[in-house]
DNA sequence: AATGCATATGAATATAAATTCATTTAAAGT
DNA sequence: ACTTTAAATGAATTTATATTCATATGCATT
């Protein structure tokens, strides 16, 4: 069981695309197989079981999406380009991969058996964004008395609304587009002044 | 099968208590069962099937949520005032019934069979944040440039967020006490000024 | 108390799909 | 060309649980 054989990751793409389409209950070892174009019981030497793909892919695909979001930080200096670069980086990803955009929209939250895995990820998120506002605090570009516990969940929560929606809208328009706008909002917020 | 008889509701409630500990699709008719107080045959003579559980589940809920959200939002005047007791009144309701919330947050976007029933929510929602950012521009209160199509989701994204929070944290909090806070980042943002 | 009707029961059935494994095919080494 | 090892196959097995249905229980009417 070679991990990064061809078929490791036909195997892994296929299942991306069934439980896209199906759901990750009502996809079965049979199309994951023949969307992979193997035999049932070949996925069987890739993975311990159906759950154990799930895991893998998202695994997969979190750890690439995570360097991707770092580098897309590190690029730039100060909170609000920071800011910026990570929404811009995220609903690109996202985009780009609409599999996996409907993979963590729709699946991940729910199934139980990856319920840690899930908190590693929003996890990982949320200290991201506390890093970036504590910045832009010390810069004095943003408020001081933000609660910080309450500011990162919404600024992830609405980057998730807005990727539900297009995702909902079978990614009929550009996703990217959104995310100046957003950063604006949150910046600016929608109180007339 | 009278619609409203104790077992009725009792499966219901039963129904939403397994739901909400196990996911729908670990959840098995027999436990359920059991939590209702009923025999596994019995639940049939009330639901055609287990997705029909889930969907009068839900019908349930929103019908009594909307009504809520409705006076809530009808018995003030003025957008920002509106807008805060919309916000209150959906974290209250969400607090005042964890089964609900969390099925709401877990399990609804997932399940595809409920899919335009899930739709239908997320639009009359949405139509009803239309609605109060409209008065709130004609007021004069809130800013003329909004993409409303983006606001909308922002505020609904955000609110969802903070409730995900709250149920991976085992409802440990007072939910209810963001409401305002929230309320505040949407109409200011964070930027200092 | 007997009859009929509605409601409830839970063991038996049916089904679907994850997983296994005896067999086949391909590749590598001598 | 022959042997050994590894990889792949897919039909057969196993398991789990949603759903059915023959039977029972309770309740009202006469």
């Amino acid at each position: 069981m070679k991990e990064k054989s061809e078929k490791y990751s036909a195997i892994l793409e296929g299942a991306g695309a069934v439980f896209a389409r199906l759901g990750f209950h009502k996809a079965t070892i049979s199309q994951i197989a023949q969307e992979a174009g193997v035999a049932d019981g070949t996925i069987y030497l890739y993975f311990k079981n159906k759950d154990d793909i799930l895991y893998q892919y998202i695994q997969f695909k979190t750890t690439s999406f995570f360097e991707k979001m770092r580098s897309a930080v590190d690029a730039t200096e100060g909170a609000e380009e920071k800011l910026r670069n990570l929404i811009r980086c995220h609903l690109k990803e996202f985009q780009n991969d609409r599999n996996m955009a409907i993979i963590f929209q729709s699946e991940v939250r729910y199934l139980r058996n990856i319920a840690l895995q899930v908190k590693d990820i929003s996890k990982w998120y949320l200290d991201f964004l506390t890093e970036i506002i504590e910045l832009g605090q010390m810069e004095g570009h943003l408020r001081q008395d933000l609660f910080i516990g309450l500011v990162k969940r919404f600024v992830l929560g609405a980057v998730e609304g807005i990727i539900n929606t297009w995702v909902a809208a079978e990614g009929k328009y550009d996703l990217t587009a959104m995310a100046d706008p957003l950063v604006d909002l949150y910046l600016g917020g929608i109180r007339k002044r």
